[in-house]
DNA sequence: TAAAACTTTGCAATACTGTTGCACGTACTC
DNA sequence: GAGTACGTGCAACAGTATTGCAAAGTTTTA
């Protein structure tokens, strides 16, 4: 199952909902792949988006991804399919947060077109 | 209806769920409050906020929001109390996107320990 | 002013995603 | 072969968002 997952993820470019993930499946229960997913995210194989699109969503990690601050990246989520892509070379940027504010994490999501719906 | 929720949102500095709104009141529908809510965004009057708590937060808009990409601007979840704040003085960079993405919205959400926290 | 038209509200029900408890089955260990 | 650990599927539940419907209230119109 794992394994099946893992491909999966790895076969795709974009993000992966769980809703999505178990359609590539003939008869898989949500709950598995839910565990499966999570069994990952623990041992940061994986990292979760929310987009927004009230679905999460997961993709894999590079080899040296700590999922640690530093790692952060931006997504872009196409308004008109849907699709979330991983933009691994843009990094968050680093915002001055006003006294008193100590960053720990973020999320930053791009929405827009994307090369395939224009 | 609309009044009380507009000056619900006026007294607070931070960002509300709709079920934060809901606990302001002694008997009002959670309905009767979404449709509110939906109102006004249907007219410009407050932007809402994904911040990835799972509830969407919603917050008056300035006098000369227009909504619009222009407008963006950050959003500080604490980690501790959920509290979110617009940080309406940090307006979201603009990106340069890989080619063939167009940019239209952002959602930029900040985590960390707020001042209150600390 | 009374009827008609429209708006707002509350209740109930539903959708969707995420999450957990439990039992069964398989595989591994001794 | 008994015992243990793990993975899977089913069913149920939680939380938020959302909608249909009817009753109550408000405005318009003749």
């Amino acid at each position: 199952m794992r394994q099946l997952v893992y491909e999966i993820l790895e076969k795709q470019k974009k993000a992966l909902s769980l809703y999505e993930i178990e359609q590539q499946f003939d008869n898989v229960e949500r709950s598995t792949i839910f565990r499966t997913l999570k069994t990952f995210q623990d041992n940061y194989l994986i990292h979760s988006i929310d987009d927004g699109t009230g679905a999460v969503k997961y993709a894999l990690c590079d080899d040296d991804c700590t999922c640690k601050p530093d790692d952060l990246h931006i997504h872009f989520l196409c308004n008109k399919c849907g699709q979330t892509h991983c933009m691994k070379d843009m990094p968050v940027p680093k915002m001055d947060l006003a006294e008193g504010f100590s960053f720990e994490n973020a999320n930053f999501v791009v929405k827009g077109i994307c090369p395939n719906c224009r």
